[in-house]
DNA sequence: CTAAATAGGACTAAACTAGTCCTCTTTAAA
DNA sequence: TTTAAAGAGGACTAGTTTAGTCCTATTTAG
């Protein structure tokens, strides 16, 4: 697993529309026929990233939505953090710790290391760069060892 | 969220006990005791990491399990694989995709790359890194830019 | 032979997710 | 000033997933 959920996903597919058609604001009716995803899932998720200030939204008739910033200065994890919630890879790495095995617990700071790590890739990734169908892939290091990125399964 | 779910956490505390007490074999209801993880729980995480051949299993009295490698030799993904299933950070990044907007995608390939990189990332770090209570952060790079891990919020 | 242990899988309850729908508010235009 | 197009906010439901338990079979040391 390790996933996303759907609607984050189809949430940088509602976003990609707006950052392609950057002529300004477009309804939730004309996003969902873009994308073909349903209208009111599409107005879910307009409506939770307006309050994350991903969007803004302009009512009344011609009214609409439109990326609050630049694509690029808004972040895989921004899209993340507006959908599905703060990235914390295990519960006890969330703020309201109350593991029950704590005190047993020998590898607690080594996932919130590695959640550090996984959360500081999704801030550096930039809705910009998800929508570049060909760039460079990710490269990650750890403990000083570049690692090549290659497909591996 | 995008986090593993609870049982590969428990199973990494798990695998935890049997790295650390080295000795040899620990019987289910061992682990059980020394985690604070009920019995059955600990039971069924055993059984999959043997399935995995991540632990070996010994049938009968005086039976148990035992990490079937160096805790060097053993990934986190390795353990997430064993547990959650394959990592795939979308439903599409899967093998078996059938995606009902796949025509109006504009972000499939991004999220895949992305997938990659924390795969990647995932394999490199192992059981024994896991262990170390302190050791460095995880280094990751996008695009070139190194980045300097730190807790953002 | 017996008992300690794992193997395998069925099953249930709880939690979460996705998706829909309803009512209210805002605002442009007739 | 009225109307209708649009978003805001939130309640609700169905479906899926996950966690956790339990039962029966198999293996094997003593």
């Amino acid at each position: 697993m390790l996933r996303i959920s759907r609607l984050t996903d189809y949430g940088t597919v509602v976003l990609a529309h707006l950052a392609r058609d950057h002529a300004g604001l477009a309804s939730a009716a004309e996003v969902a026929a873009a994308t073909g995803i349903a209208l009111p899932t599409v107005s879910k998720l307009l409506k939770s990233l307006a309050k994350a200030e991903i969007v803004t939204s302009t009512r009344g008739p011609h009214g609409g939505y439109q990326l609050a910033r630049d694509a690029r200065s808004i972040s895989a994890a921004d899209v993340i953090d507006a959908l599905d919630g703060p990235v914390s890879i295990t519960e006890c790495s969330a703020s309201d710790s109350n593991c029950d095995i704590e005190a047993h617990c020998h590898v607690g700071s080594a996932w919130q290391r590695i959640n550090v790590a996984i959360r500081r890739a999704l801030d550096e990734i930039s809705l910009a760069d998800l929508l570049r169908a060909t760039g460079p892939v990710p490269r990650f290091e750890f403990a000083g060892l570049p690692i090549t990125v290659e497909v591996k399964r």
